[in-house]
DNA sequence: GTAGGGTTAG
């Protein structure tokens, strides 16, 4: 054996460190200084970067104590270790320190000054450091670090001003430019950027290849996304996962799986990011139930359940997949939360009706002196508008306002409008609306029509309509909600007039659709729909359904059919309604007593309301529908909404 | 020394 030197020991120990063996790393270094070898100063960056890693700022506080003593306090190696170890703990001032007595600085060390001042926010600190290096040191490093600075704490403008002006004075911007600038969106277009990384060959990299493929899903393009996703070489896991939830953002479930399943047989292990995409491409409406179940059995098996992204990822699937008891015990178990879980389960429970449950979370949050945000209160605020709590809901507002000095923005405004307007105090979300601080939103002008719809005031509907229909004209929402007003209360002449102007203006109305899963299938369907292959035994039900109904004392309120014919033809359209076909069809589809989920696109009517409440009763079975405001679990002959929606 | 996945309302 050769004779052992520093050299020796300081290859072996950088050889840990360089492959993150940072426990290998420390513990032969200590070996070295029992053996009383003198580190030199490779040996001590080795060893600060392994402490860094390891967040052992005590010990590399030590150790920079060690460097000063053998005399290295100036050598370039182990001031640029110790100045990244400082910023990453956040101590600005030491490293500066360092930075400052050192009499030999490279690109290294300057680039670690404009990187650790841009992390820690200090974007001022950071451009003066990065205006006076010279030309030799200033390099695409030190360029992309400032960009990345500027995008980390908001300012993508400035940010992309930099890209621009790197191009012109001739630095070629590198990989990590590319990964770095295109999360810059909508500031920079995914196309330039593409062309530009085809010409210097780095779309087969996979961290800029993910980058492009996320900015294309930001711009709603996922089929760019997708060519983007095939043509990286080596797909590693965050490539694999970015585009999983690339398709749950677009909603596309049966992508998301696809894409997950592919994953799997090629061999790769999905990390935490991976499920929690995947977990929240089930949470879309038309989503398979059992698929997000296993996805969590899966996860618990992986033991990824407890990371705060997958949890919250789970919280918000059962949430939002009519579930809520489910998403409660999740939030129960929750290892960590962070303010996300809190409005999650908080709006969770005002979505179902559960508006005392959200309330009592919010009080939760209150005693544990928690941080909140203008979301917290949104889902404070509509868990009062679900059960009719328009005093309290006035008081939350005013906490936020001054208790915890948030300023109210426009959706705030709405709840407000909402929360008055269905408890009938028309004239008060009139009022809400003058004293607003900006001018009202399309969706605030919705907002008060949908409410005097409810109410039946003509004349502030009216107003409300006009506003919104000269806010958007093309909209169909806006007519159908001011013809199903004027046809609730027979007025078939102004009704007539509203279908007129929609023709004249090319506004088609949207179809209601429901959709129930059965034995993991998905089935569609639309109002007096008779395409499915089971369609008379589903009508029969419907027909046994009417008579039982009949007998229950059961009245079809027409008011809801808002088309001119007569009282016969009417009741015909009410009991053909496209959720109670899905669940006639649930019915005769599942054994009995087996709980059934409807999802509907638009709202669930008055008269379907009550049927429901019957059905749940008749049939013994708990019926959760999702329409496009909220969930109604009906169980018993009671719906959770309390008839107020 | 610089880079790329996620979550909240109506």
């Amino acid at each position: 054996m050769g004779a052992r030197n520093v050299v020796s020991w300081t290859s072996l120990l950088t050889g840990y460190a360089q492959n993150g063996l940072n426990v290998e790393t420390l513990k032969l270094f200590l070996r070295m200084l029992v053996e009383g070898i003198k580190p030199n100063p490779f040996t001590f960056s080795a060893v600060i970067g392994a402490l860094t890693d390891e967040g052992m700022v005590e010990a590399g506080i030590q150790v920079h104590t060690m460097v000063i003593k053998n005399g290295f306090g100036v050598a370039t190696f182990a001031s640029n270790s110790l100045i990244n170890m400082y910023f990453k703990s956040g101590m600005i001032r030491d490293a500066r320190a360092v930075f400052d007595s050192m009499t030999d600085r490279n690109a290294v060390s300057w680039n670690s000054m404009v990187a650790g001042l841009s992390k820690c926010g200090e974007m001022d600190n950071a451009f003066k450091i990065f205006s006076v290096m010279s030309d030799e040191v200033r390099n695409v490093v030190s360029w992309t670090a400032m960009i990345s600075g500027y995008l980390q704490n908001g300012m993508a403008e400035q940010a992309v001003n930099l890209f621009c002006q790197m191009s012109k004075e001739g630095i070629k911007p590198n990989d990590f430019t590319y990964s770095t600038i295109l999360t810059a969106q909508p500031g920079v277009s995914p196309f330039e950027m593409h062309a530009q990384a085809i010409k210097r060959n780095y779309v087969k990299s996979p961290s800029v290849g993910t980058a492009l493929l996320d900015a294309y899903v930001k711009r709603g393009n996922v089929d760019e996304a997708s060519k983007v996703f095939q043509r990286i070489e080596e797909k590693d896991i965050v490539a694999w996962s970015a585009m999983i939830c690339g398709y749950a953002q677009t909603g596309d479930t049966e992508g998301a799986v696809r894409i997950f399943v592919q994953m799997a047989k090629e061999g790769i292990k999905p990390n935490e990011y991976t499920f929690s995409g995947i977990i929240n491409a089930c949470a879309a409406p038309t989503a398979g139930v059992e698929q997000g179940k296993q996805l969590h059995a899966w996860s618990i098996k992986s033991r990824f359940n407890n990371a705060l992204c997958v949890s919250s990822a789970l919280l918000t699937m059962y949430s939002k997949r009519g579930d809520i008891e489910s998403a409660f015990e999740v939030f129960k178990r929750q290892r960590e939360r962070d303010l996300v879980s809190w409005n999650s389960i908080i709006s969770g429970y005002a979505q179902h009706g559960y508006g005392r449950k959200a309330l009592e979370v919010f009080e939760e949050m209150q005693r544990q002196n928690l941080e909140m945000d203008g979301v917290t209160f949104i889902g404070v605020i509509s868990a009062c508008t679900h059960t009719g709590l328009a005093n309290e809901g006035q008081r939350y507002f005013d906490i936020m306002v001054k208790d915890h000095h948030i300023e109210p923005r426009m959706e705030h405004y709405s709840c407000m409008v909402d929360l008055y307007g269905r408890a009938g105090m028309l004239v008060k979300a009139m009022e809400i609306i003058k004293e607003m601080p900006f001018p009202a939103s399309a969706n605030v002008w919705r907002t008060l029509l949908a409410a005097s719809c409810i109410h039946r005031n003509l004349e502030m509907g009216k107003l409300a309509a006009d506003k919104l229909i000269s806010l958007q004209p093309q909209n169909p929402a806006s007519y159908v909600l001011l013809t199903n007003m004027y046809a609730s209360v027979g007025n078939w002449k102004e009704r007539a007039k509203v279908r007129k102007l929609m023709e004249e203006k090319k506004v088609k109305k949207v179809a209601g659709y429901s959709w129930i899963e059965v034995k993991n299938k998905t089935y569609t369907f639309l109002a007096g729909d008779a395409s499915h292959p089971r369609s008379n035994q589903i009508y029969a039900k419907l027909e046994e359904l009417s008579c039982q109904l009949k007998g229950a004392g059961y009245q079809p309120d027409t008011s809801y059919v808002f088309q001119d014919v007569d009282e016969e033809h009417k009741e015909a359209i009410l009991s053909q309604h496209s959720e109670r076909l899905a669940i006639a069809f649930g019915l005769i589809g599942t054994p009995p007593g087996t709980p059934l989920q409807i999802v509907k696109n638009l709202r669930v009517c008055g008269d379907c309301h009550t049927v429901i409440k019957l059905i749940s009763i008749l049939e013994g079975r708990d019926i959760v529908v999702r329409d496009s405001n909220r969930f109604h679990h009906f169980k018993g002959g009671l719906c959770s909404c309390g008839d107020y929606w």
